[in-house]
Parts: structure tokens; sequence; C-alpha cells
DNA sequence: AAGAATGTCAAACACTTGTTCTAAAAGGAG
DNA sequence: CTCCTTTTAGAACAAGTGTTTGACATTCTT
């Protein structure tokens, strides 16, 4: 038949999503909307037209606000709005809903009642999606992230070598730093009383980046 | 004589200040930087060329970041952006202004409706009256307080040993863990480099006790 | 009053960047 | 394999926008 079916796993919807997630990791990173072609390189593409078009698309399915002309006017539409029934938060400030405990041994977004929210200037973190995890253990000493200490992660599939980044080891949380050895991925404890964890995609989910940090016991 | 005093009450300081307020509230409002067109219109100029100058002048001041050539790239520096219209925020959210940043050129329009404030669950802290505090330096990096860090200090005027405090010493503000040694006080760093600086009362002035830490850079 | 410094303007220029067009490459269905 | 659709590419175009230059008006200094 010539009834064209849109297959939602798509090469297309795997090169919009490139694209989505350049963008939000642009803005993050520059606090300014990145132009076609700085998307053409970070998305993988060659052509200004195929971005273009997904940039279109995206603003269509209301992910992004793409103003025609503007240059550098992408604008990422907040989806972070769930919790605002009647608490009145100022326009900038976003709140975080902590939604586990890592490396803890319980499957991460169990409890959604843990109800440990705290306020992040959204100027600091971005608008996207970021929640916090409060973090157990010593791995991460070196880096000065302590046990107790809550992570502001934002969320991301895809990170760059050195990042310090949340992942799934299976159904367990952790917060390591991303590299390679040797050409392959490793998650990297900072503290010399554990060993690298050898990056399995099987085994391994990244979750997102950790952009930021709330400490509350200081000794 | 040929010297030109650089009066700062003079009409450009004024011109000056419109572009600098309109670049604010653009950026506020459509979360999107100005052309210079843009704010040729809003601060009330009729030449680009007045506009680029004065965007140039708020970069060498270090209220903006202005990257040559990049369309709509104007980055407020003072990173914190606060709604001036009747923020409410919930009721066990005490909002907490930063007192102490140090800021490279003049911190003049920062004060006025554009603060450098943080939010922080009342709970947490355990009392209103605090305040954030940016460090410099990284002379309690022993402690895992880094350079860029905010911590938030309680007011008080005395405090325990062993305690992590901010304090006054002469007219420079620092933080450092009070103790005792041969039955003296001291301030000491958590940093091999540094060494343990006397607390002499007539120099010396407790400001209150860091209960938290808010870290934005993570590396 | 004359000259210098400052503030503003207008116009022209050049480059970045959004947009469009056409075609090639890559898959899928029959 | 062939036809058709989808996806990407490359190039060309057009518009927005940063930058520069020179001139005029205004203020300050001597």
């Amino acid at each position: 038949m010539s009834v064209t079916q849109h297959n939602p796993e798509s090469k297309s919807a795997k090169s919009i999503e490139r694209v989505y997630k350049y963008v939000q990791r642009y803005i993050h990173e520059n606090a300014l909307s990145p132009s076609v072609r700085d998307i053409c390189a970070g998305a993988g593409l060659k052509s200004t037209s195929s971005v273009h078009t997904y940039l279109r698309k995206l603003d269509e399915m209301g992910l992004i606000e793409y103003r025609p002309g503007m240059r550098r006017a992408i604008i990422l539409k907040n989806q972070n709005e769930a919790s605002d029934e009647e608490e009145r938060i100022p326009a900038d400030v976003v709140k975080l809903n902590c939604v586990g405990k890592i490396t803890a041994g319980q499957p991460i977004y169990a409890h959604e009642d843990y109800s440990d929210s705290q306020y992040v200037n959204r100027s600091i973190i971005g608008s996207d999606d970021c929640f916090l995890l409060k973090v157990s253990g010593t791995s991460m000493i070196n880096a000065h992230i302590l046990d107790g200490d809550y992570i502001i992660v934002r969320k991301q599939d895809s990170c760059d070598e050195g990042d310090i980044i949340a992942a799934l080891i299976g159904d367990e949380a952790t917060v390591k730093r991303y590299g390679k050895q040797n050409g392959k991925p490793y998650l990297f404890p900072e503290n010399e009383l554990y060993a690298p964890i050898p990056f399995d995609t099987e085994e391994c989910k990244i979750l997102g980046k950790v952009v930021g940090l709330h400490r509350y016991n200081i000794n």
C-alpha cells in the first residue's frame, strides 16, 4: 500500500532527539542559543537545511520556541511546571524534587513522595529537567562530594569525558566521573579506595550530568 | 590641562545604565538576548553605534559578556536575575541574599532590582537570619569548601570550638574553622599552605556559623 | 571665544545566520 | 530490482545584525 506509516523509531526521530539534546546542552552551557550551524556540528548533521527542518518540528511539538528569522533565538519551553498548583514561586526559580538516594541499592525514581524538594535559580542550572539525589557514601570525596550532599542532576543520556554524572548501574544509582582508559569507557570514583567501573552499555545508563550541589551538614 | 576627567554622573553614564537595564529586562522577559537595534529602541538611542559603544563598556565593567560578531549573544554576568515583581515564595522557603560577592569592576546597579539571592528550605537552616557569602580562594579545601562556592551563614556572634565560621578580619570576610591551641583561640584554614590566624578580638569579629553550602561549578 | 573632549547620530559595510531549492543518498515495500 | 518515500546534503540567496567611519551637536576647559 502507499500509505506512509510514521515510525516513531525512525532515523529522523533520532536526529530530532540529537538536535533537541544538543540545543538543550548548548543553552545550558553557554546561556545562549546556538545557531543552526552550531547545531549541525553538535548533532552530527552536515546540512543546515536538515537542522532547520527539525527545529521547526520541535517547535510544532512544543519543545522549543523557534522564531522565524531571528538569530540565535531558540527558547526552551519549560516542562517543569507540574507542581505549580497553588504555590507561586518566582519565574526564575525552579523547584527540584529529590527522587531518591544514590548508591543505596533501591531503584531510583522509586519514592516520589520523598517530598524533599529544594529551590534553585533557573539561571544557574537552566530551565531544563533537573532533579535532586542524595549522596550516600564517600566514593567521590576527592571531587569534594560528600556523604549526605544533595547533587543537582540535569537529565541527559550522554555526556562528555571528564563530566561528573549520575548513572544507573543495574538498578542502583551512583555518582561517578565518566572517562576513558585505553579507549574504553569507565566510571571513575574519586577515592583511591574504590576501583573504576567499566561502563557497560548493557548494564549502565546515564541519568544526567551533575551541575550543582547542596550541602547542609557542615562539620 | 588635557586630562579628561571621567564624571560618573555624566550623560553617558545614564545612557549606559539605560542600556544595561533594558538588556536585563529584555533577557528576563524573553529569555533571549536583544539585538543592538532592539536596544536602540528600548533605551531611546537612535544609533546602533552608540549602543555598541556602551555594550563594550558594560563588558569591560564586567556586567555583561559581549561576544564580538555573535548575534544576540549578550550574557548577563551578574548571574541571578530576580523577579522584582511580587514574588511569592512558599512559606517554608527562605530567600537568602548574597552580601559578600567580590566583583571585579564596579558593583553599581547591582543592588537595585537585581540581586544575588538563593532559596533554601527553612527547615534545613533552622533560622531566617542567614545570608550567603561567595567563597574565593582555596583555604578551606580540606573541608571540601571550594573557590566559587556559596556558603550559607547563620548569624551569631559566638561559636563553639570546631565550628566552621565566617568571620571578619579587619574588614575582610573569610571562612575558617574556629579552634584553640594552647588555650588561645585561632582561625584555622583547612589547607596546609595557609597558617592559622590568631583570633584577636580587636581585629576579628564572628559573623556567623556556616550551616550550608551551594556549589554550581562542578568539575 | 576657541579648542578639546564627549555623546549621539546616520549611513555604509561585511559577516553571520535563517531560509529555500534542488538533488543525491538511504531505506522499504512490492 | 524498481519505485517511492524519507533523510541528508550542498549551494545559493536574503535578511538580520555587529562593526566601523565620519560628522554633528553638546559640554567642559582654558
